[in-house]
DNA sequence: AGACATTCAATGCGTGCGCATGTACGTTCT
DNA sequence: AGAACGTACATGCGCACGCATTGAATGTCT
């Protein structure tokens, strides 16, 4: 192969990485603990947050994922039961997502599963 | 927000530049050359290689694909005329992609779009 | 040569994604 | 106050993906 633009030879670079990381983390998560890559980073946001809880739309700005996905996620979570939804008094456009108990307590195993795959993946 | 583990800061920076760089490229080959990310790496693996033909199976290599995805992929630009498919005679289970003069010219302008977004959005 | 394992590619299937739209609420301007 | 515009979230839709399976060709071992 002949030598590339190092613009491109960067971006192969990032593309390689990010794409073997994120492979062996969403399979370690669903394997493990039946989440999505995006699932872990939605409970993780929230266990961060100030009470456990973040409106939809900070989620979105955080996480590097479109409202519908994001949407969807909390969809996803709330129907294992890790976390519930509920009204945002301020803002009644907006809503809440809450982790419970449960949800607090599988984020802390699935953290240990990410900090072992990073560990052994990331260069 | 707390310090995290040197781990997960560098994963989540991976992953911010990842999705934000990702994003604009797929946008920008889409409205501008009808491609997806991938359906241009093929091709540009395609010009790159030996008589720009190449066995799917190094594809799935070289990219960070399934073997599923690579194979869509070829379907895609296949159907637009951008490749072509051909018997592999030394191995009679392998295809070859070849790229067509117009997959070549049409790679040729994708990849002015692709530097231009990677000059503008990758760091 | 014959039986068994392996490899390459295509395809059925389920899933997560982004985009576009719909709906409800909020903000601004006159 | 009322109209027009903007924002937050949910949802229909089509698409690319990975996994599992299939089918054909190859390789291996006895």
């Amino acid at each position: 192969m002949k030598t590339k633009d190092p613009l491109i030879e960067s971006w192969r670079e990032l593309l390689s990485q990010y794409s073997r990381v994120a492979h062996e983390l969403d399979r370690a998560l669903q394997a493990r603990h039946g989440l999505t890559m995006s699932d872990y980073e939605v409970l993780d946001r929230l266990v961060d947050a100030e009470g456990c809880k973040s409106r939809i739309h900070d989620l979105v700005v955080d996480l590097h994922l479109s409202q519908s996905a994001s949407s969807r996620a909390v969809d996803r979570l709330e129907k294992c039961g890790l976390v519930q939804r509920a009204m945002c008094e301020s803002d009644r456009r907006g809503v809440f997502v809450i982790a419970t108990d449960k949800g607090r307590a599988l984020h802390e195993q699935a953290r240990v599963t990410q900090l072992a795959v990073l560990g052994e993946h990331l260069v």
